[in-house]
DNA sequence: ATGACTTACATAAACGTTTTTCTTTATGCG
DNA sequence: CGCATAAAGAAAAACGTTTATGTAAGTCAT
């Protein structure tokens, strides 16, 4: 009535559930031709296939791993999804999703991940987690003997394991193209502060200034989520300020720069110049091509689901944190100011 | 070593793992309020948690779903994967999630689900899949007892069961809306047609025109992907034909129209009225915000999970087919013609 | 002919739960 | 007092696998 077990398979056969077994795990055992070809036909001809939480009972192997992200809605992170979900199907790991919504709701993932028995746990810890959050993630999960690789997201601390982009680096990219082409009152809108992305973000920006010997100007930062509506809200007061030129932590948050900028009868590059962050796709199709810091989403999703499935050995050999270099890819967002030009 | 068991707390109190199976799960049994307290106190401080594996064994419940989806970087199946992924949350279950990336791995997918023991599939067939492929789906969901829930893309047989949105009444709605406005010389981009969800969309393009006795011009009809790079290929053959608006199947098809409208120089609406289909969030922050067909992707999820979870009630009692109306919303990509206007 | 291997398979324990059935002791009632 | 009933909990089976150990027969060398 059920489905087909492997004693289904056994009794049509006439032999123990171990013959089954081990003939069907292609083990090393003295098991006659005769006998390994009739359990093929039978399996085929049931159509067994092992019920896998049996298997992990006491193989203690699950095949699966958790990811968790705050927000799918955001493209990134999307492909994010689709690179480590891909990564993973190819050495034979399903993913069970958990997506946050960016509340803090990062420990109950975690929770129903190791209640799952995952072999480890990729999070990229939604913007607005407390640090006591973070924290019991981890003990939860060191007890539970279940790794947790963050992803994007970084934390504070020597021990954690962590693929990541450069943020610093990628904000210092964005400025300084900017700074190249002669914009000198350049405006940045970052993520909300309580997250390492936006600050890392920020620094970069203030470090290419300062290479420029720009005075770094507080009141040309706005703060907000990575999301459209933080643009949109954000641009025309910081445009107010005589800029020539912003900063968008993330290609959302210039969507909805692009939005407010033609509500404003501004033309992009010519009145403003615009450079994003995280190269979406959507990118090469807006009127003006966006300009952005791409974060190489393929390579995050290969390390990361490297970094989950062969645990052990990244955590004794390799650093504990993979960080990749960003790049800048450059379309038609940005223009050189008159004075460059001359 | 390994992590906290029942039989751990059993010995910490003292009593048998059956004791703290019922008390854990609020079983009415005759157990003491001593005991009882002493048992969750123990727990507590073992930091136990079942094994979900070990209880999905014995219950034959995994409270987990599977969910199939062609392109996650599609914002329509993002929104779904999430919606879903709420809505499942909400019930305490988790989702395994699976993408084909448009590839027909369909079977593959619903094989490892099943294997994993998951209590309903959540299927959104890829575009290539072919016919064979999607009976084998069923008849291996069939023989485990798995219930398949399609959802959005249409298989013709009475017995499936699905949740979608009416694709011919989309496409009439924003065919008509054109038509309303004056547009006659209307082309179409439609997405692969050996897609259901492709054909219905087209079919209520067709019938709009009928209905406004516009004759039907099969050149002014395109067929690709459900992607950019679909629009920005065949919009300007098309623009050739001197048509005043373009009815796109979905929005990314749309956004492929834009980047080369704007590249010949073309204005939107004044030049070329388009409208598109999906509603995704970034239409209201292009240029000109794009005229959308709105699937509901909440209301979609939402019913989607609800006769997953109550599989059995649904197909005795509900029609099989939960048909979902879609709407339009208008915002500012198409303009009345002159005639009209007049 | 004896012991040692090899071949071919079976038995049984184990994974961590839930659940059915059983046992023991106490309690109530006529 | 005797019997039924309730209370408190334990034993054991079950879920579907894998795997360590066991066993019986055959082979081979000495």
């Amino acid at each position: 009535m059920g489905r087909t077990t492997i004693r289904d398979v056994a009794n049509q056969v006439g032999v123990s559930t171990t013959t089954v077994s081990v003939v069907m795990n292609q083990k090393k055992h003295h098991i006659s031709k005769e006998t390994q070809e009739a359990i093929f036909k039978a399996a085929k001809k049931l159509n067994y296939r092992p019920n896998q939480l049996a298997v992990s009972m006491v193989t203690k192997k699950s095949n699966t791993i958790a990811l968790v992200v705050p927000d799918i809605l955001n493209p990134f992170f999307a492909e994010l999804v689709n690179c480590i979900g891909n990564e993973a199907a190819k050495h034979n790991y399903t993913t069970i999703f958990y997506c946050t919504n960016d509340q803090p709701l990062d420990v109950e993932c975690v929770k129903s991940a190791i209640d799952r028995n995952v072999e480890a746990i990729i999070l990229a810890l939604s913007n607005n987690v407390q640090k006591s959050n973070i924290d019991e993630c981890y003990s939860l999960a060191d007890e539970a003997h279940v790794p947790i690789i963050l992803v994007d997201r970084y934390v504070d601390s020597c021990d954690v394991v962590c693929v990541r982009v450069d943020h610093e680096l990628g904000g210092y990219l964005a400025t300084k193209h900017l700074l190249e082409l002669g914009h000198r009152q350049i405006a940045c809108i970052t993520g909300p502060m309580n997250s390492d992305v936006s600050k890392q973000r920020l620094f970069g920006y203030i470090r290419a200034l300062q290479e420029y010997r720009v005075l770094f100007d507080p009141t040309l930062v706005g703060e907000g989520m990575f999301q459209v509506e933080t643009g949109y809200n954000l641009f025309e007061d910081l445009y107010a300020r005589n800029i020539s030129a912003i900063f968008a932590s993330s290609d959302t948050i210039a969507y909805g720069i692009y939005k407010k900028a033609y509500e404003m009868g501004l033309s992009i590059p010519k009145d403003i110049s615009v450079v994003g962050y995280d190269n979406n796709t959507y990118n090469d199709f807006l009127p003006a091509p966006l300009t952005s810091v791409s974060q190489n989403v393929k390579m995050i999703g290969a390390n990361v689901v490297k970094v989950a499935l062969n645990y052990e050995e990244v955590y004794k050999t390799d650093s504990h944190q993979i960080l990749l270099k960003p790049e800048l890819v450059v379309r038609k967002s940005v223009m050189a100011t008159e004075q460059e030009k001359e």
